[in-house]
DNA sequence: GCCGTTTTCGGCCCGACTGTTTTCAGTCG
């Protein structure tokens, strides 16, 4: 909002190291902010502390960074990202969003006049990029594949956006009720519009926004004011208590959803709107959503099962009260430490889990074939096994455990006897996502049926709004799941949310799920929110989420799961 | 631009894969 956000740091950084790279000029340099923001990013310090302190003791952020970004966040711009964009086309930078696609490449199309994603589908399309030097027919193919994608999910974003932007406007809308709406309210993961609806006037809500949503405007014919926060759309919907009902319901909804009651209500002779409830000329008193249905005479659908996946199943699933909470889970079974890419030692983060109310923490830093991640040579596993064996026995709540990569074979990256040493195993892929469909199945079938494995790692391996999943038969790897009695993780990084919640939805009677955060820092640890919210709107109680196990019961799950093998 | 130091300049992560090459450049995790 008004303070510049850590991402809005991060991403200046990020956008001046890739422009940087494009110039092509200064490489080292490019690569000093693309460090510096990979630094912030792992840092858990908040922006305004970090700003007193001058960026103080923030590795790779040094004098001439942290005075620019010190300007930056006093409302100015930052200054090498401004020298930088003066010298590129407006669109080039878009071009990063496209998989497969780094510096020489965009720099090569940029030179041939593409430069914008709707440009570059246009060439992908028309020849003119198989035709340039360095290209060929296959790689135009997968460019137009990667620039479909980056364009259906450029007006979009991540929950975890959606969330801190409706936190942010609630907080300011004191007085007024203000309540989440829309996608962020029904934990859809990637968002289109913050909405937040209010009990109130256009004034009223103008008078607390207007300092800090941009162009914050009123939207033809409804009863709502529309702007954007950091470059995100956002709407505020106000209504008078009486009709308060009407328009929670109306902006609560998926189109489909908002649709499909309107058509009911006009079939039953109602008139339905954010406006309210009307039967000719007479507005009904609907201060709840709950009073809208009555009228109706409709059963009310609960916001996590408004999208169309749970049109033909949602009267079967529990109610909102028997779902899966926050507060129901124990433990997380999947975190990084500074044994391998993680940000915090092992007590650090058990230290971070408790504060959160955690009664345990279960480890997972990554394996030996996860280079890049300095995963755990078989050496230092054997250590890593014994600092946690040690912090046991001083008392701590923590369990052994590793993030273990499926090699492209199928096969996993420690040997059995290593493995055994640990209290559980999460598998997970880290490379070779290109295989053929029929082997990358095949690979996965083989993890999930490892005796040993007790956690399929983010089984599809998408990232939100950036790469698809690998290509393989889903199904066929949840049967061996089921078949084996493996966990599936729901992982709850806002950057994954991986099972997909349709998925679990389509499954959620055959499998057991893990919502893990994946943490890499301490404050990862309160990712857990969106892991919940999918299970949510897969229909998952407690009962199917294996880490609401006390660390106990959690060790005797893991060894029934060996013994039943 | 940052870092570390044989203190004021030289080096900056790397192995594997893919597609386009014909011996390698570019990208990714």
């Amino acid at each position: 909002m008004a303070e510049v956000t850590r991402k809005a740091l991060v991403s200046a950084l990020k956008s001046t190291a890739d422009l940087l790279d494009v110039l092509g000029e200064e490489p080292f340099r490019a690569q000093a902010y693309r460090g510096a923001a990979r630094s912030l990013e792992a840092l858990d310090t908040d922006v305004p502390t970090l700003l007193a302190s001058g960026f103080e003791g923030v590795p790779k952020v040094g004098k001439g960074i942290a005075a620019d970004l010190i300007a930056y966040a006093g409302g100015g711009s930052f200054g090498p990202l401004e020298d930088a964009a003066s010298q590129v086309p407006a669109g080039v930078l878009g071009l990063f969003r496209v998989r497969g696609l780094g510096p020489k490449k965009i720099r090569s199309l940029w030179d041939a006049g593409i430069d914008s994603l709707e440009g570059l589908r246009e060439a992908a399309r028309d020849g003119r990029v198989a035709a340039l030097k360095g290209f060929g027919a296959k790689s135009a193919g997968t460019i137009l594949e990667a620039v479909e994608f980056a364009l259906g999910a450029q007006d979009r974003q991540h929950l975890s956006t959606g969330q801190a932007v409706v936190e942010g406007l609630i907080a300011r809308l004191g007085g007024l009720d203000p309540r989440p709406a829309g996608d962020v309210r029904r934990g859809l993961e990637t968002v289109r519009t913050a909405r937040v609806t209010v009990t109130g006037t256009a004034d009223d809500v103008r008078a607390r926004l207007e300092q800090v949503v941009e162009g914050l405007a009123p939207l033809e014919g409804k009863p709502l004011l529309a702007g954007r926060v950091d470059g995100v759309p956002v709407e505020v919907g106000y209504a008078p208590a009486e009709v308060r009902g009407a328009l929670d319901l109306m902006l609560g909804g998926s189109t489909a959803y908002r649709e499909s009651l309107r058509a009911e209500a006009k079939a039953k002779g109602f008139d339905l709107s954010g406006r309210g409830l009307r039967r000719g000329d007479t507005l009904l008193p609907t201060p709840t959503e709950e009073d809208v249905t009555r009228e109706l005479g409709l059963p009310l659908r609960p916001a996590e099962y408004r999208e169309p996946e749970h049109d033909a199943v949602w009267e079967t699933l529990p109610p909102p009260g028997e779902l899966v909470a926050v507060a129901d889970i124990q433990g997380m079974l999947h975190t990084h430490s500074v044994w391998s890419d993680g940000a915090a030692t092992l007590p650090e983060m058990v230290a971070a889990a408790q504060a959160l109310g955690h009664a345990y923490l279960g480890t997972g830093d990554h394996s030996r074939a996860a280079s890049y991640a300095n995963g755990l040579s078989l050496e230092r596993l054997r250590a890593y096994v014994q600092e946690i064996r040690a912090l046991q026995g001083a008392g701590l709540p923590i369990l052994a455990g590793a993030e273990v990569d499926i090699l492209a074979d199928g096969s996993l990256d420690y040997p059995d006897e290593d493995l055994l040493t640990l209290d559980y195993v999460v598998a997970s892929v880290h490379s070779h996502f290109t295989l053929d469909p029929a082997r990358q199945t095949e690979r996965l079938v083989q993890a999930a049926s490892h005796p040993l494995v007790t956690i399929l790692g983010h089984p599809t391996g998408k990232l939100l709004l950036r790469r698809p999943g690998y290509a393989l038969d889903l199904d066929a790897v949840l049967e061996a799941c089921a078949a084996n009695g493996t966990v599936v993780e729901i992982n709850a990084n806002p950057y994954r949310l991986d099972l997909d919640w349709r998925d679990v939805l389509r499954w959620r009677e055959r499998l057991t799920f893990a919502v893990n955060t994946d943490a890499h820092v301490p404050g990862g640890l309160g990712d857990t929110r969106y892991g919940v919210a999918m299970a949510r709107k897969a229909g998952l109680t407690s009962a199917q989420v294996v880490n609401t196990l006390s660390q106990a019961e959690f060790l005797a799950f893991v060894a029934g799961q060996r013994a039943g093998r």
